[in-house]
DNA sequence: CTAGGATCTAGAGTCGGCTCTAGGTCAAGT
DNA sequence: ACTTGACCTAGAGCCGACTCTAGATCCTAG
């Protein structure tokens, strides 16, 4: 049905996983591989592809922010074979965890930057053709409750300097 | 009712805003205030309420990933002044754009996290006491159609050496 | 034979955003 | 008088994750 061990060069996984040349090598060197790089005629690396599906993981898990030390204890792990799932499930556990932080952290963010967005509107007369929800949703009580209370001082004395 | 004009030492603003003194003198170099830090006697930085509220507002959208630049031009155009505020609302959509972008993307990489944590707690035989929805979201079909196929191949297949 | 392009190695350079150091001033406490 | 601690300036150093360079090798096409 399909080839499964088709021999890529290096520019042909750099084109399929988004990677660099370079950063192909550079992972090579780091140890991110699960199983060693075999080399060709003349020494030029040959990938199947089954390196450009590990490829795709890390990319995944790097573009979600796991540092590469974290992705080469993973490859490890996977290199080890069976046995270790406990370690990981513990791994992608925090991982998962540090993305969900990420993500919330991110929206509570986004709730100033809409607000903001929203007085700019504002002040230019302009009612925001269709996008916002109704109004803007209130920055001063962000969903959870934190320290930082922009709702009085900051936003609104924030747009004009302070010498007007 | 509130003194708006109270004195603050760096080391004040330090602690109110989470950035460490070393940044504050380098965010002030970096032109990121809105107006010019005043100085006391012995040539030591005067913070007023308002640089706090201000910075409040940069750690958060540097939390949210605007860069340095950014943050400048926004900061030179609330000195400026009114009238701007085309500017302003622009800067401020194209980094809610930048943010929301980020916040799909990790979600997207989230499906894959949950799907692999899913696959190894099954393999331990866990049943993920009472925190996954139903059996894991189809990471093989992820919301956006991307070209990267992680369903067939790519999962399946990682969790072990290929020597396996 | 020659030229072009892809590859190789080892190691240096880049970038953003701080962090830290060195060497000094200043005010308060003992 | 002396120490402690917060502050000052200018500039060097650091970290992560690549990116780029130099100089060599190899393959293919004309």
């Amino acid at each position: 049905m399909a080839e499964v061990a088709a021999s890529l060069s290096i520019g042909q996984v750099a084109e399929r996983t988004g990677l660099s040349v370079h950063a192909l090598r550079f992972y090579e060197h780091e140890g991110l591989f699960v199983n060693p790089v075999r080399r060709g005629p003349g020494g030029r690396r040959v990938y199947s592809q089954h390196d450009v599906d590990w490829l795709t993981v890390c990319v995944i898990l790097r573009a979600s922010g796991m540092p590469l030390p974290a992705l080469r204890r993973y490859a490890d792990l996977v290199r080890q074979g069976a046995g270790n799932e406990g370690e990981r499930l513990a791994l992608m556990r925090e991982h998962q965890a540090n993305v969900t932080t990420q993500i919330s952290k991110l929206a509570e963010s986004l709730d100033l930057i809409r607000f903001k967005v929203g007085v700019y509107e504002d002040s230019l007369g302009l009612d925001s053709a269709g996008d916002r929800q109704c109004h803007a949703p209130a920055p001063s009580a962000p969903s959870h409750p934190t320290e930082i209370r922009i709702g009085h001082a900051g936003v609104g004395l924030m747009n004009t300097p302070p010498g007007g």
